[in-house]
DNA sequence: CTTGACTCTGGGGTATGGTACAGGCCTTAT
DNA sequence: ATAAGGCCTGTACCATACCCCAGAGTCAAG
């Protein structure tokens, strides 16, 4: 905690970092990026934040826990920020963001099966010479096609 | 294609960007980190590449679809290089981003389930007040607690 | 021999999400 | 009053995988 300003609870910008569990550095550049509110400033240049900030942050690391890009959760706050903003248009934003989740997803399995493929195809004994997995990535044999 | 050198087709920058499907300005990063062997110069300073250049870069974006970082596929090029590499080292390549892959795809599954969990959790009409996405990302609600 | 297309190097920039100083000022506790 | 620690700015740097540009030299066809 640190002292009253205007009667509310302000921090300095170490009390505001180990509260939200961020770097420093970090509050600073979401600062810079606009992803909190400018601070107010004392004569000396000290930020002064208030628990908004902090709320903020954690917030901001949730959506990124989500996979939510900086850039995104600054689209998120902004529509958080307006007063005309609607209940749907957060959903929209969740159900683009699910839809990308779901498309990584797959683009990941048909990486998996792929490389399963080489894996299962490869006896794991030998010189590399025959190896299968070499093979497929030199473009020669059939599962070499899989990857086109 | 170019003219021979010492009996073997050889190629300029741009027909191996060409045949390789990418930026000039990639073969020459590749040559940089040492991705494919150092091509001979001409007098005049120009490179000289060969097929096997070309084969290289094309294993490398084989390699790449598969998810391997360029720091991956140096190791994996390294290892056929290598006389007394074994089928096994080869297949241990391939089982180590086997699992990568796997780990990504349970994180986004669960990072799935937690965005249609908020989204279904929201009716999509109303002021976003009253919006439990929002909700869960400012931490407030049940929902917000699976984030953590 | 000219001209247009190509190549060379070096350096800078892109996007992403930060971290790490350095050098100097400010605050706070003793 | 003083020292330790915190804060300030600005810059640079990490990793990843490239792309782009200027200015100069080179090559090949006609």
């Amino acid at each position: 905690m640190d002292e009253k300003y205007e009667g509310i609870t302000t921090y300095k910008i170490g009390e505001v970092a180990r509260r939200a569990s961020v770097n420093k550095e970090t509050v600073r550049y979401y600062e810079k990026r606009e992803l909190i509110p400018q601070p107010d400033r004392r004569r000396s240049g000290y930020r002064i934040f208030t628990q908004r900030h902090i709320d903020q942050i954690k917030f901001i690391k949730r959506a990124q826990e989500l996979g939510f890009t900086l850039s995104e959760i600054q689209e998120l706050l902004d529509l958080r920020m307006d007063e005309h903003t609607t209940c749907t248009e957060i959903k929209s934003e969740a159900q683009e963001k699910y839809q990308d989740v779901v498309k990584k997803i797959e683009d990941l399995q048909r990486i998996k099966w792929t490389l399963l493929e080489l894996i299962d195809s490869c006896a794991g004994e030998g010189p590399k010479g025959d190896c299968p997995i070499l093979g497929a990535l030199e473009g020669e044999t059939d599962t070499g096609q899989n990857l086109r």
